[in-house]
DNA sequence: CCCTATTCGGCAAACGGTTGCAGTCAATAG
DNA sequence: CTATTGACTGCAACCGTTTGCCGAATAGGG
């Protein structure tokens, strides 16, 4: 059906082992031969079967990128990037959502395991030790936590934490609420920490508030924890919790930024296309994407030393945050 | 390194083309023989290499999804609901990304044919002639979309369009200005006719601007446009146009929705969280990343049929519409 | 108790490439 | 002119699974 390596063989008058050649190691065939090889093969349209060199090879040269949730607008710029960059390397990804789900993650690993060289996680929701147990038998890199032995690529949210809480400090905030997310993930405990250090460093109080989930919902409901704290600057979760404290606000008649400045996480369409626009601590979703993929493959190639990249994240004032109310 | 089908065969005591079968085919096994390699195949964890079966049996079990742009909120909503669909009938899915480079796009899907079973298109910017030629080799499904010979997934956005007419006209707007997006897309040219057909039906004028680029700068820019027109109403390409104009509005000092309604399209989560929220003609997009798999895995099954889905969009009226301005 | 119909399970040849090994041939050295 | 070397290329085994074919064993019927 399909043009395999035969097809060229014969249309070329070569044996199948030249033609296999050809392509996997160039110099090891005379250039005559050699173009009379891809002639015949650019005549067929001849494309190698991936999944068929991958049996001897061992290189399927696929990915994978597991998320937690395609629809979080904070994936997509990272899966796009991640994407993009492992096609110029001449590899294709497979992406697959885990639903926030442990049990699915490993699930989804496991079976993918034979189909790929490598995976990307993304904020895993496995345990440390399920994940470093899965590493023994297939190259990882994780993105936002490290895990012993793997390559990590970390968007370190403290120096953006402290960038947030020093503009905030300027306009002259006095107290400012932290509205972390819901578990501790590695970010929530870099901002935790960053925020901390910042604040006491300012002589500004530092109230942290929640856990709340990381939606815009959680958002509504920490507005009014953040009303009560008697606060006048909110650092959140990200940008869809930061959107909703500011809906929770205005339904409450609160105005941002004229009474409460906020600050979302992420740097998300979302937070841009927000009225007010959202000033939120960037995260280099695209660059981490590449550096992932870069990493793993580094790994792949057989360098089983564990990188490590940690990029930075940085303040994008815009329109939610302004001067403290006098 | 890996177990393969030969380890489980040495644990159980029996010819690998036993073990084959008892997973291939159970029926042709022998209940006790069949436990006692499902035993060892427990024992020692194996997992068959779905590469090496596709060499022979010709099924990848993989399928290609292909978009114009990831990062663009239309799609991730698609992706998620397409893979999870996938990965439930035990299919795995490479996600790409064209950039919406119709160059790239072929390219992609040709190095992709030899890996999976199918591919989803949604909304190509191939040629229809393109898409036929590719078709011959592999089943193909194309959403948004109509490709002789090929099962499609179609919003039928005409619906939504005259929901959105009518709404527009019941709150007594009696010019609208429709805001297509590039030309020449099939949505853009259902939008069109039922906008046509609508307002002449309610005795309302139309007025069509652009095009306009699809994106919330499109939108700024289109936003002059309105003005000048004199009409009272927008219906906009998509959400982010619609955005684009709300903010091209209130930059000149226009308020949406007091003095001007706009209507974006899509539903996509940056109109759910803009203030004014935005009313917009909801695509289905999670069902239609569902019936594409549906109707993909039908064609790789054999129906060789080229079925047809139609989804329905509706009118989400949220708070960017409201009375015309007397 | 023998014969036939079934049911099972082993054998081996694919599937499309890759790669170690060995053979061919011409060029170069001695 | 012969021996040696190096550059090519063919041969064949192998990667992990599937599947048509065939023989063995078992059961059932007469």
């Amino acid at each position: 059906m399909a043009v395999t390596i035969r097809d060229v063989a014969k249309a070329a008058g070569v044996h199948v082992s030249t033609v296999s050649r050809t392509f996997s190691s160039p110099h090891l065939v005379n250039s005559a031969t050699r173009e009379r090889v891809l002639a015949a093969a650019q005549r067929l349209d001849y494309r190698p079967n991936r999944a068929a060199s991958a049996l001897t090879t061992g290189r399927t040269h696929n990915l994978g990128l597991i998320v937690a949730d395609i629809a979080n607008p904070f994936f997509p710029p990272l899966i796009k990037a991640a994407q993009a960059y492992a096609r110029e390397r001449e590899y294709h990804v497979f992406v697959a959502d885990t639903d926030e789900d442990p049990q699915s993650e490993e699930e989804l690993i496991q079976t993918l395991a034979k189909q790929v060289d490598g995976v990307v996680l993304v904020a895993p929701r496995l345990t440390n030790l399920a994940i470093e147990r899965l590493g023994m038998d297939l190259p990882f890199v994780v993105v936002n936590r490290r895990v012993k032995g793997l390559s990590a690529v970390l968007m370190d949210i403290g120096h953006g934490t402290t960038e947030a809480v020093e503009h905030l400090a300027g306009l002259g905030h006095r107290r400012i609420v932290l509205a972390p997310g819901p578990r501790a993930s590695w970010s929530s405990e870099q901002m935790g920490r960053a925020a901390a250090s910042a604040t006491e460093r300012l002589g500004v109080d530092l109230v942290v508030t929640g856990p709340n989930a990381p939606t815009e919902q959680g958002g509504v409901t920490a507005a009014a924890e953040v009303l009560d704290s008697g606060a006048t600057a909110v650092i959140a979760y990200n940008d869809l919790v930061a959107i909703g404290v500011i809906e929770g606000l205005n339904d409450r008649g609160v105005d941002v930024p004229g009474q409460v400045s906020v600050v979302g996480v992420d740097d998300t369409v979302a937070g841009r296309l927000n009225r007010p626009k959202l000033t939120t601590i960037a995260m280099p979703t695209p660059a981490a994407g590449r550096t992932a993929v870069d990493l793993l493959l580094q790994a792949v190639a057989g360098g089983r030393t564990a990188a490590q990249a940690t990029l930075e994240t940085s303040l994008t004032i815009r329109d939610s945050t302004g001067p403290a109310p006098s």
